[in-house]
DNA sequence: GTGAAAGCGCTAACAT
DNA sequence: ATGTTAGCGCTTTCAC
């Protein structure tokens, strides 16, 4: 029930260095046969475990990654947290997290908490495009890498991963159009993102190419899952309702079926739906969502790639990676009935 | 862009010791009121920020917390993580997770690995009840202090947070057995988990104080969602199918309602369905769930209480709180119809 | 290949 | 109330 044995201990019961010993710990330089089994039989015998306070201090890396999302409790960012934990712990690396709650001072604080840490990198999901361009503005010494995860500009210098939303965007709205529908809702939860900017449009596209330009109606309803509800159901309220809504997140797409279901509206007899972001739970959702679903496995191995290059040395310019959506059609999308064939239809 | 400022820079431009200079960065020992302004003036001119890599080794503190859990993936699970977040960062604390993909062998080495890092302090959901058993039983040095929660018995001397999973497990029978059920099937991923087993225990006294022993089934499915889905199936398979089920977690719930659908059956006219924690998107399951809600904010509030409780030096007796859940009674449960007036209606 | 020694930046004694 | 100093456990020159 003694101290916890250091190094020292170890150096000194296998008769070698300090220097030896931690060598054979991590690796850094060769180290002869002899010392080499003489360390690992001390260290067995004395239940050794490397002190990685002492070592972040001393030496360049912490072997500490961080990890900043907007709301871990979305299953979306948790999705990503899960992911890349997995590929940190294959690597050797602990994973310290943090969520911004959406707000960039609060984002800002928990980067500056991490780098205080001295963190060997950071993988964000920024609460705002541009929210960490400051960081790389100031002169400050030190910064770790940085790699933007699903949100974030690329012009701010950082490497960056996330989906191509323009033509996930296009083919939902292709898909809607498909199926005849004139009158679409786009609900987000503010315009005033990259990839929901991009997801609006590619859904512009299509709809201009079908000769439908401007028809579409973009709602905000903000992160809140009731506040979007409300948003939406203005819009389904009103005598020109769109018989189709385009969900732009998950949280979107679960207001939108709160919103339809109180108002008695059938999915998609009455409105179609289509969702961004797709989960196993999903099939239990009636009906099974139609949905854009982003590559979550290959967002998490492609920042954590473009992680690890960079704490290799790899000094190369920003790299911007772009990964593909796939459309899954499921349920909840159908043919558009006509309006006034609906309210008929109603009254028999 | 020279070098990261140290403490030092701080004490000589404030023209006070560095002794000083760290008592007003971390308010250990009074500072006089001209001293103190002019370290402050020297920490904002200098831009300094405390290196918490050296504070850590040097102090007695990290003010760094772990937490494991089996799957961050798992949207309970990830609320813990997020509330227990939220905690954290109030008290000044970094959150370093884990994830144990429900393996002891994997959790044990997370656990290994954080306490490396010397966190002050851990909360774990642990894999197994007694995965943590044998951290206890070493006499291992600076074991930091550990809350267990969700699972985890009392018996290893861990201060434990949990539900009153027996009482949720009686209530959630009770509505059952008040709708008429008579055969109703369990469903769980493992009978070996405390938290599992009293839930069962809760059920069966129930059916005991209905004169029905014995009458459930208990159904085990592993964590996987599709092999939960494949035991259950094979219950409603059957022709003395069960007209309940109460799924004893929301992937369990999950994996009722989907097996449920893909046999055709409607919920609840065929079959009842009373899950396990409640999430606000549950509202787009159709049918709405009925649901046995666990306090997920206690549960976090709690188990951060406890350990900031041995953070500041409590040494009293382990502490175990049990927090009560609360039946959510919605749309997926109702009268039980009698099987055979179910076959005769089908042939209408 | 190996060892001796110098700190990393900070906090905690111990002085004053 | 403030200053001086000795390390925390480790990694890393720099010798040999």
């Amino acid at each position: 029930m003694g101290k916890r044995p250091t190094i020292r201990d170890v150096a000194l019961r296998a008769g070698v260095s300090v220097a030896t010993a931690s060598n054979v710990v991590n690796g850094n330089r060769p180290v002869g046969e002899a010392s080499r089994r003489n360390v690992v039989a001390a260290i067995e015998a004395l239940g050794y475990r490397l002190d990685r306070a002492a070592s972040a201090l001393r030496g360049q890396s912490t072997r500490l990654v961080g990890m900043v999302v907007p709301d871990i409790n979305n299953v979306f960012f948790a999705g990503l947290v899960d992911r890349v934990e997995r590929e940190a712990e294959r690597d050797g690396y602990d994973l310290l997290i943090a969520s911004s709650s959406e707000d960039p001072a609060v984002e800002r604080r928990r980067v500056e908490a991490l780098i205080a840490r001295r963190i060997d990198g950071l993988v964000v999901v920024p609460a705002r495009d541009d929210s960490l361009r400051s960081l790389k503005g100031d002169d400050r010494p030190r910064l770790p890498p940085i790699v933007l995860l699903d949100r974030g500009t690329e012009s701010a210098g950082f490497d960056t991963v996330r989906a191509d939303c323009e033509a996930g965007g296009y083919a939902a709205a292709r898909h809607l159009i498909g199926f005849g529908h004139r009158d679409i809702a786009v609900l987000a939860h503010s315009e005033h993102y990259q990839n929901i900017a991009q997801r609006i449009a590619g859904c512009r596209r299509a709809l201009c190419e079908a000769g439908l330009e401007g028809r579409e109606r973009v709602v905000c309803g903000g992160h809140n899952l009731e506040s979007l509800r409300g948003a939406i159901e203005i819009e389904l309220h009103r005598a020109d309702r769109p018989t189709a809504i385009f969900a732009l997140t998950n949280i979107c797409a679960l207001a939108a079926i709160k919103a339809a279901r109180g108002l008695g509206l059938e999915i998609p007899g009455d409105v179609s739906i289509v969702g961004f972001d797709d989960f196993d739970w999903m099939f239990a959702l009636r009906p099974y969502l139609t949905t854009v679903a982003q590559p979550v496995d290959d967002f998490a191995s492609s920042s954590w790639g473009l992680l690890m290059r960079r704490l290799s040395g790899d000094a190369a310019d920003a790299e911007n990676i772009e990964l593909p959506c796939a459309l899954k059609v499921r349920e909840s999308t159908g043919p558009a009935r006509s309006r006034l064939k609906a309210v008929v239809e109603a009254h028999l």
